[in-house]
DNA sequence: AGCCAGGCTCTCG
DNA sequence: CGAGAGCATGGC
């Protein structure tokens, strides 16, 4: 679905119901940053098309988020403080639908990221709608309606349990029956957790995560996730196992930032970056 | 080999 | 009601 390659991002998406691909990369300067996009699509492209995708664009890489309010806020954090200046400017990124950051989410619950991107990855490759270009196949995430009709085996064969497909088929009917998903995001985090918790396999984890992901809910933060606890015990307890609620103590001095605060903690983590 | 991994539902007692 | 089993794949 997405390839990142020598500074060119590619991905797969679906421009008035047709599969198209876009192609990005950065062509400005720190100080007048800029971002270089181009279509590939079989039919003609349109001005919505191109509307479209700077739409797009810009929230797959959050690019209206204004970073300022959130150092600001966390500045007395000494630690958070150290990370923000080797990670100054990076912002997290959106799926392009909530309906692919909640099947993602369904899909990551209880097993190793690992497990579940392998999973991810034959849902969309089987299900996806396919799009070559340049003697390369790219995905564009599965619709609603698609997962929907899928049968149960057909999810099963992506390496989904029995339950977890009867979750994503059941999903994908009720937002084909017309639940809108996407028109959540205007909520608060608080409906968004019961509105979403009434659908069979979603919890409060997973709203988190679709949340997070999906709706641009900077300030939400699954405390009780197993790897979020262990990143924030090991920038602020010495590595030190905590619970979810030792975790929430200690993301109160990112309040009104949690969310992107504990991405910025698991880059850290992953970029190998130390405090003192 | 066998256990655990970024949860949730269903079934018992 | 609360506790506990069961789930699928990947990694160790």
């Amino acid at each position: 679905m997405q390839r990142y390659e020598s500074g060119i991002y590619w991905h797969a998406i679906r421009l008035g119901d047709r599969p198209a691909l876009i192609q990005v990369r950065s062509s400005g300067t720190t100080n007048d940053p800029e971002l270089d996009v181009e279509i590939y699509k079989q039919s003609a492209i349109s001005l919505n098309d191109k509307r479209e995708t700077k739409e797009l664009v810009g929230k797959l890489f959050n690019l209206r988020l204004n970073l300022m309010p959130f150092y600001e806020a966390v500045k007395h954090d000494r630690i958070m403080a150290q990370i923000i200046e080797r990670l100054w400017g990076l912002r997290s990124p959106s799926t392009a639908t909530v309906f692919e950051a909640l099947i993602d989410s369904v899909i990551e619950q209880q097993i190793s990221l690992k497990a579940a991107w392998s999973m991810q990855r034959r849902l969309v490759e089987i299900l996806g709608d396919a799009l070559l270009w340049k003697d390369r196949p790219y995905f564009a995430y599965p619709k609603p309606e698609r997962l929907a009709t899928s049968s149960i085996e057909q999810l099963r064969a992506c390496g989904l349990s029995g339950r977890k497909a009867e979750y994503v088929q059941g999903i994908g009917k009720l937002v084909t029956n017309g639940l809108d998903i996407e028109a959540l995001s205007a909520r608060n985090e608080e409906e968004i957790i019961e509105k979403l918790g009434k659908i069979r396999g979603v919890g409060i984890w997973t709203a988190e995560m679709t949340m997070i992901r999906g709706m641009q809910k900077f300030d939400a933060m699954p405390a009780d996730d197993l790897g979020l606890r262990r990143v924030i015990a090991r920038y602020y307890h010495h590595g030190k196992k905590i619970t979810g609620d030792d975790a929430r103590r200690t993301a109160q001095s990112w309040a009104g930032w949690r969310g992107l605060a504990s991405f910025y903690l698991i880059m850290a983590e992953q970029l190998g970056i130390e405090v003192d």
